[in-house]
DNA sequence: AACTTCTGAGTACGCCGTACGCAGATAAAA
DNA sequence: TTTTATCTGCGTACGGCGTACTCAGAAGTT
């Protein structure tokens, strides 16, 4: 009965597929699909015609797409359009246009470049390198953000790249739900922060309108809205309070969470110096 | 010339508006008119019949249905329908859907309680109260971190919290720039690690395989398909490594991060024992 | 040559946001 | 009270979307 399917059954409750319009496929035959096509290379059984086409093309035309005209624009029909083919043609290489995003988001994700370059890096270098490799790539390809979202299909490249750092986290006395923390946070710093650049720039961008003065401009208008209190800390910031790029901003961050998981690697090397690390009820080293 | 509007014009390029469908209606204007609607309290001029409907019965019906039945059950259509009106009755309210996410996004940020919280405690204890309760908010909306994007209008509530967030981090000896890093660096690893949370979550609901399952299933794959090299430090984690919860693996890194802050923060307090420190280009204690 | 299977693609359905315009209600102006 | 200006709710329609269904014809196998 997946015929004029409802339009949220899954047990997860909010949390749902991003377009549930007429959507045969739910999101398990989705991910199974798509790690076929990523992982698998079934021979074609060659009965009828050649295909004319090859997932890489369909694939690579879709990110051109994203990255040119943004996530709004990339549809089944512009897709298909593009590559001078009917729109259902698409059907008989990929299932839906969920599958076809996850296949994006493998396709950008090589992490070849940035293995090569951590040689002889400590496991703060390698840190490094990877998470302003990540953000690069999130700012490269901004739709990322927004299409992420629900879709964690893990394709040889997303696996690559995560092996690559659990293995740099090795015997620095971290326990093996540690090292997970420690991507986790890094991951989420990037993420948190670029998806905060792309937010701001969008609006400056849109608006027209400086950071400064968006906030001069309003200013006065709230303090007058809200009768209780005015907004001293705000107003008394210094005009350059907004000066920092973003690119330094994240590096500021990114810093400190690298101070932050090196002093804990360090009090474990030497755990006579610190009594018993109140700091955070870490994992108990025990 | 704004109909028939053609599909993307911004000068942004990749990171444009969400649905320029048939959208009249810039960004900029949508910013006016959120931020009116926000703010201002024209009064009826009354000439006509009364309204039937308030601002906030339409705001409330909506983040009802986002929170029940996820975002992509919010339309136009279903809030009226839930209201019992006809459609287009809603734009008589409100210029379009984005100016209802503007208005939803700042209904259901309400620093008030937080701030109650946080009554005698210092900066740190301030920084966890406003990450929990953050986090909190983005588990009891998930679309916020599908809607914020692009659309940073502030409104009252943003940025009450946004003003107690900046004075309790005076006086301790950051710059003005750098109580903004914090205060990004906060909010980027709450949104970057739950995003990655709720990610996680829809995933293993849609497919019913548990964490373990899930690699265990695909490892074998992925070290026959790529030749060179299998994943011998993804395969060596123990079966555990996986047990961590959300929530503690959210706090680990929050108190990385928050060391890492409080270590600059001594290291400014007696700064004897460091020679120049040229604050951007961080300690680096190695 | 006959058969089988696969290909590309036209058509159609039900969603979406929203522009346009109209009938009726209501308060101000006469 | 009558007139008039304006505002109300909302029906209809348009162009977009994802994709189910269907079928003619091409290209292999037998």
């Amino acid at each position: 009965m997946t015929t004029t399917g409802p339009t949220s059954d899954q047990p997860t409750g909010p949390t749902q597929s991003t377009k549930p319009t007429t959507a045969e496929l739910t999101d398990a035959e989705r991910i199974s699909a798509s790690l076929a096509l990523l992982w698998g290379t079934q021979e074609r059984t060659a009965r009828g015609p050649k295909r004319g086409l090859t997932l890489d093309q369909i694939v690579s035309t879709a990110l051109t797409i994203a990255d040119t005209d943004g996530l709004d624009a990339l549809s089944m029909r512009r897709v298909a359009r593009e590559l001078r083919v009917g729109t259902m043609t698409l059907y008989r290489y990929l299932p839906g246009k969920a599958v076809l995003l996850d296949l994006m988001l493998d396709a950008v994700s090589d992490p070849a470049k940035d293995i090569a370059q951590c040689q002889g890096k400590d496991w703060r270098g390698v840190l490094e390198v990877v998470a302003h490799s990540s953000r690069r790539r999130y700012l490269a390809h901004p739709w990322l953000l927004q299409v992420n979202w629900s879709r964690p299909v893990v394709g040889p490249n997303t696996l690559a790249g995560l092996e690559f750092v659990v293995s740099t986290l090795a015997g620095l006395g971290l326990t093996d739900q540690e090292r997970f923390s420690v991507m986790i946070s890094i991951d989420g710093l990037v993420v948190g922060v670029t998806r905060a650049q792309l937010h701001h720039e969008a609006a400056v961008a849109a608006s027209g309108v400086t950071d400064a003065e968006f906030w001069n401009r309003h200013l006065p208008v709230l303090s007058k809205a809200m009768l209780s209190g005015e907004y001293p800390a705000m107003a008394a910031l210094s005009e350059d309070a907004y000066g920092l790029g973003w690119d330094e901003t994240f590096e500021w961050g990114l810093q400190r969470v690298l101070d932050g998981i090196q002093a804990l690697i360090e009090s474990r090397r030497q755990p006579a110096d610190q009594p018993p690390e109140p700091a955070s009820q870490p994992p108990r080293p025990a």
